[in-house]
DNA sequence: GTCTATACTTCGATAGAC
DNA sequence: GTCTATCGAAGTATAGAC
């Protein structure tokens, strides 16, 4: 177990394109297509160069969750940073390639103790973020925090888009429109403003039918 | 692709027990792990006699949806029997055990046509029963559907506890309490009771620490 | 750093005996 | 209905050459 000879530096270039390559693999195929040959086919390169960089697949699992828990904060900081903070947190947990990664992963913590544990940190980190931020926006608009609070309207915020988004995926909408139209009311009631969360018809993005 | 010997009867004992086995193997392994091999070493059977109930695996897959779907239907439907239909269907979606499985099938979906197609049907179905059932629940209580429609209830409804359970499942519960008094007193402001969904600590599951 | 060779495991699926 | 035998594909991982 504490054997093995040489293993590739984390600052190598093809260490990262086969994080890359893996990413897209498990957006696009789910993580148990995930494997050595399909990542090095995919890159042109041999399957047991993977094993250079990372040991095991768990050692490229654990990796390509860090690398993406880093991202996923930096993305939450600078919506955050934005002059409206209620939704871009909506619509990056709206996000349809964040939810279907976020799926995989879920899947995957569902029985590996290890991917689980780093998963529950960054999670943590995420809510920790979240709730520091909204509770900013809820004493910037005089919110009684004692009624509202900011860790509470975090879960709120997160899981009525990231169903809905779960659920898109699947083709369904209904219900979704009115959903999202008592969230807004919710916030408009309270002075706050979220406009922008109302029609949800993005670009790029299926919208099934209609 | 339509050739094929045999194949069991649906009304079979032991083919139920294949899908049973397969059932508690994609709950707690993941359903990676549901594998021919698998489900019969756990039976004490031989991996082939799955072949025999099951051309392929996706047979499989498909048939242990539709008895999972069908009995679902049937829980919401005893669950909107119930007294207090609120609460129900906040404990249904809230259930870890519901929720784990419902992870598996999502990931399951991701990248799998066939199945995303029969997942879509019955989410949809869900949804209609939810609505239909809120619906009344809403009338009931003179509330305007104009303001609140029951569709749009209805997502928010599953949507929060389930995603509180998902996380629950990681160990993660800051904001958890808090958002659910959000909800009951959005309810209690409409005179609706759903009192019973405070404090959330239900034998048997796990309550992380605290 | 990347490749070839290679060992070992597990999987889905079929054919055919009992 | 259930089993044994059997194939071929695909997976992880190691050793060692270039």
């Amino acid at each position: 177990m504490a054997s093995r000879r040489r293993i590739g530096v984390e600052s190598s270039e093809t260490r990262a394109q086969l994080l890359d390559t893996a990413e897209r693999i498990m957006q696009e195929e789910g993580y148990p297509a995930v494997t050595t040959r399909r990542i090095a086919s995919r890159m042109g390169v041999s399957n047991q160069l993977v094993h250079y960089y990372f040991r095991t697949m768990e050692d490229l699992f654990i990796a390509l969750m860090r690398r993406g828990s880093e991202r996923n904060l930096g993305a939450l900081r600078q919506a955050f940073a934005s002059e409206d903070p209620l939704r871009a947190l909506w619509t990056i947990y709206g996000d349809p390639n964040f939810t279907r990664l976020a799926i995989e992963y879920m899947a995957l913590t569902n029985h590996r103790k290890d991917i689980a544990a780093e998963a529950s940190r960054h999670t943590k980190r995420m809510r920790e973020l979240e709730a520091e931020a909204l509770s900013r926006v809820l004493a910037e608009h005089g919110i009684d925090q004692g009624t509202y609070p900011a860790a509470g309207v975090a879960v709120l915020l997160s899981a009525i888009p990231r169903v809905m988004a779960m659920e898109a995926a699947l083709g369904i909408s209904e219900g979704h429109r009115e959903a999202t139209a008592l969230v807004r009311e919710f916030f408009r009631k309270n002075r706050m403003d979220m406009s922008a969360t109302a029609p949800r018809r993005r670009k790029g993005h299926r919208t099934p039918r209609r």
